[in-house]
Formats: structure tokens, C-alpha cells, sequence
DNA sequence: TAATATAGGACTAATCAGGTCGGAGTTGAG
DNA sequence: CTCAACTCCGACCTGATTAGTCCTATATTA
């Protein structure tokens, strides 16, 4: 029902805390999980697929852990829900030519790629940092906003 | 992965034809079923659901059916969906007080009900009738939109 | 070398959407 | 008035997707 993933709670969880509160902008897999209380396993799934797509940097071995290789201001909320999730399609028969059954009768479609954009649009025009409220990283029009 | 479901894609392509094909006004559940070539008792317990509702009114007994109960001007994207899928969060821990396990330590909270907030308007501002082309119920400032 | 970290595949469990079934009520023809 | 056809209605079942677990391999540091 319109809702994303665990997954891509817990990869937000993780690139917020690398961006404001791990030592040094580093910490492990474990160390995150431990501290908001996921399992491990699946939040190092996550982590390994957001490296896997430039993200984060992995160090491994003792004292390694996940770093974010681009500023929190430069990344936005649709890149990581489509990195972690897939492509955005609120629909079935989404951008890619999947084409369901009713692919010829469907006369809702085009509103609802409409839609999909605006979405798009809106998950675009929200970063990683205007996610962590102390830090000086947010841009000043968000910053004085009222509520 | 933030996708609506089929049953909301049902409904809308039965409200829209509802709204601009459906002689009279007045379609049976397997009337649109047969048109779209969908599962006819799925799409009835759709529009159960619808009038239950409100949006439509069933009418029993041969020659019966559904009918829109508002003009399709007056019925937002937003209030479809909600009615079949039940009310819009894209996260588990919603505006209802459920409280997943992480609520004391989560930090992305608030971020993302202000992120559900806009999500929401958008489809608030899409009607049913600026679904259906050809009529005239559409408002001019996106009758003459490009694209 | 021992400890710690990521990498990644395979497997199981739980949840939910999608689909199915029989029943109850209404209508209209004979 | 009766009956048969048509419709809505609500509970049930099933299969696919998601969440979570387990195990092994590889790399790095103290």
C-alpha cells in the first residue's frame, strides 16, 4: 500500500548515522545495528548493496566499517529508496516494458505515470542531510521553515 | 517497494469507467470486469469496499450495478486510494500509533512523515475526472498542459 | 596468527496481496 | 404469487513477496 521497504528504513537509518553521528564518519555494520536494535545480517545486505553502488566505501577488517563517499547534501532520498528498492513505479506496469495483462484496455495509465513523477519529484527534493535537523549542512531555506 | 496495489488500480480503472464510459452512469461488477479483463469477484469486493464507503452506490437485483455517488471532479486520487488500500504511510510505524520496535531510537521519523505528508497532497490534487480526457469536467489550467 | 570486518550465496519463516468459493438478497418475468 | 436469473456480499484459501537467518569465504589489523 504505497509503503517502501524495511530494507530502505534501515538503509536510512545507517546513512543518517554515518552522516551525523559516527566517529570519524566510520562505523560497522554491527555497530549501527546495535544501536537502533536491527538484525545485523540484513542491515549488512543493505549497506553492501549501497557500496556496491558507490554510496558508501567498505573498509574491511578489524576497525573497518562503511563511510559515506559523497556529502549528506549531495545525496536524496529517491537515490537511496532506488538504490535499495529498485526503480520507482508505483504501478505494476511501471517505466520498465513489463506490460501487464491489460496493457491495451488500461486507460489509467498515463495519469499514473504523471503521478509517479511528481512522487519522484518530491523524494528528489529531499537529501540525506535535511534529514539530520543540528547539522549546518541543510540549506537556509529549509532551515528557517516554520513547523 | 512504494507500489499501490492491484486492487487500487482495479478500483480506479472501475471509477473511471464509472465516470466517462459506463452507459447511464450504471455498470454491474462484471460488466467492467469483463471490459478490463480482470477477476470479476476481486473487482466486486473493490467496489464493496467503495460503497461501503460511499464513493459508489450498489444497486442488487437484475439490471443493478454501481454508480458514482459524487461527481468525479470531487474525488481525489488520494481518497481512492485510502479507501482501498487504507490510509497512506509509507513507512510501518505510521500516523497510527503503532510504534515499531525502533520508535524510542528512531531518527528518520519525522523526516519521512513530512515526506508521506507531500506525497499525499500530490495525489490529492489529482481528481477522477482529470482521468478521462475527452470530458469537459477537467479544469482549463490542465486541459490547454502540454504533454 | 587470532580477531574482526565485509562479501555473498542459499535457505527458512512470516506476512500480505491476489484470487476463489458458497450464500443471501433483489428484481422481474411468467 | 412463484420461481428463476441476476446481483451484491462476506468469509476462506493460496501463492508470491518480503523479512530474517545461516554459513562460508576473503581481507585487514593488532
Amino acid at each position: 500500500m504505497l509503503r517502501l521497504s524495511k530494507k530502505t528504513d534501515y538503509g536510512l537509518l545507517a546513512l543518517r548515522y554515518l552522516a551525523a553521528e559516527a566517529p570519524a564518519g566510520v562505523a560497522s555494520a554491527r555497530a549501527i545495528a546495535e544501536r537502533y536494535d536491527i538484525p545485523v545480517e540484513l542491515l549488512a545486505k543493505v549497506l553492501q548493496q549501497l557500496a556496491r553502488l558507490g554510496y558508501v566505501a567498505a573498509q574491511k577488517g578489524a576497525h573497518g566499517g562503511y563511510h559515506l563517499t559523497r556529502p549528506a547534501s549531495a545525496i536524496s532520498l529517491a537515490e537511496i529508496v532506488q538504490a535499495i528498492d529498485g526503480p520507482l513505479a508505483i504501478t505494476a506496469c511501471g517505466r520498465d516494458e513489463e506490460q501487464c495483462e491489460q496493457f491495451g484496455t488500461c486507460t489509467v495509465r498515463d495519469p499514473l505515470v504523471r503521478v509517479t513523477e511528481r512522487i519522484l519529484s518530491v523524494l528528489q527534493t529531499m537529501t540525506l542531510a535535511e534529514m539530520v535537523p543540528g547539522e549546518g549542512a541543510m540549506p537556509m531555506v529549509w532551515r528557517g521553515a516554520a513547523r
